[in-house]
DNA sequence: GCGCGACATTGATACGGATCAAACACTCGA
DNA sequence: TCGAGTGTTTGATCCGTATCAATGTCGCGC
């Protein structure tokens, strides 16, 4: 589990190639990136920063799951980021992580030293243009969650994370999301309540209330089987949007 | 009020200049920018732009406060941002409004074209690179904010509430925050709702009970004295960060 | 000066989710 | 096979915030 059947030092072979901070170079510029790149892997719990570190790389994740996350002194902890395949982490021009990162899943990261990283980002306008679309994209999402967050009951809260997770697996197999759709949650009822400001209690309840009112159908603790998607997505209280059909 | 003394064509002249999505710009660039800007106004309560309308444009915010929100069918509301001078609004790439936005105060916008602005965006580095380095700025407000919304109790969304205004109040007078600081709320209980994610009766009891804790004190409704910032800062759940006294 | 409207405060009550507690399900190693 | 450990479900109760409602305060136009 976890090893990966292709050369990873060849960024040509890399699953990630086209999402990644990278996916905009050309091929003299991943020579140079190939020059200072690195791989880490951490297995499935494990911390890979803590907030406060210094951080002598930048990373993209090119397998596996992980979160970020806030701790409060007195235990409290939000996860304000889900970080998977080809997301970024550290951010240049910063000698500190500003949060926890931990490893969900086994994980690989592809690391680049931080000062030739931030060198290479003046001299190759098309790694700072990517990472300006990706920050962007993230700085939607996380002002989406805040709405889930603040606004959302514990039922929409749950259903909100479902589509999510339904959408992402569709994605990741090229598909869209669709009625009968099954997928696996990554997170456990633990996890999950720290995304959703709730108790892993709550979690559990809502689940349960979910499926007695068959919205969805569970197989184990983790299988997930949505049989209409448009009734998830009631669920979740947000407008319903049909441009993804198109 | 709102009438500037100043010449706003002249870039130079600009109060967010050192500030602003411009601010690495050469005069060079600086003179493209004036070919393609131009000013908007907006009166107190007036909205800038609607989540899904065509943008044309792209906009620093000059003066005045607006706030970024989103809303669900059935009026909840959430506040995922507050913009000040500097801050940036819209995205390069992006064609609609992701968020609503209203002015909260009289506002002016630094406006540009948006397909020329993107144009210079490849050609200027300086741009980009001043774009990134906000967005994660932004990107890290978000994350910190989303602690707020998922575990604060009420009486410590208050307080982060307060103490954001006050270290930003601080900052625009270029002062240390300090005990006996005074500065005035820019929103309305409602506003701090929607900001909170509480109801407004529930800002109002807090913002009452903190007055008979005598953590702040206040002058009619708008007005707050800090007698001591460490007392605000305890209040908030925050660990002490001593790091602002060196 | 009066009355209106916007904003804010305060009170009474309801309810959703937290908390405390117990039991269950599954995996793994002895 | 059993027991321990981890993760999950479910129950009983409590508490914090929402909700519904009334009253208060201030500024402004008539």
């Amino acid at each position: 589990m976890g090893s990966l059947h292709v050369d990873l030092k060849d960024c040509g072979q890399c699953p990630i190639r086209h999402r990644a901070v990278c996916s905009r170079c050309e091929p003299k510029e991943l020579e140079v990136l190939e020059d200072i790149k690195y791989y880490r892997t951490y297995e499935a719990g494990q911390p890979i920063l803590w907030a406060g570190d210094h951080m002598e790389f930048v990373a993209s994740v090119v397998t596996g799951i992980a979160t970020l996350s806030q701790t409060m002194e007195d235990g409290r902890t939000q996860m304000v980021g889900l970080l998977l395949p080809s997301d970024f982490i550290g951010r240049p021009g910063r000698e500190t992580a500003a949060f926890d990162v931990v490893a969900v899943s086994d994980v690989t990261l592809c690391c680049f030293r931080r000062k030739p990283f931030e060198h290479l980002m003046t001299s190759t306008p098309h790694i700072g243009q990517r990472l300006l679309e990706m920050t962007l994209d993230e700085l939607d999402s996380a002002r989406e969650w805040m709405l889930v967050l603040g606004r959302k009951t514990a039922r929409e809260k749950i259903a909100s994370l479902l589509l999510i997770v339904a959408r992402r697996d569709a994605a990741l197999r090229k598909q869209l999301p669709s009625d009968g759709m099954v997928f696996d949650l990554p997170l456990t009822r633990e996890a999950m309540s720290d995304y959703l400001g709730l108790t892993l209690e709550t979690v559990s309840r809502q689940i349960s209330a979910l499926r007695k009112s068959e919205v969805v159908e569970l197989e184990g603790k983790r299988r997930v089987i949505v049989p209409d998607l448009d009734t998830l997505i009631a669920e979740t209280g947000d407008d319903v949007d049909g441009g993804l059909i198109a």
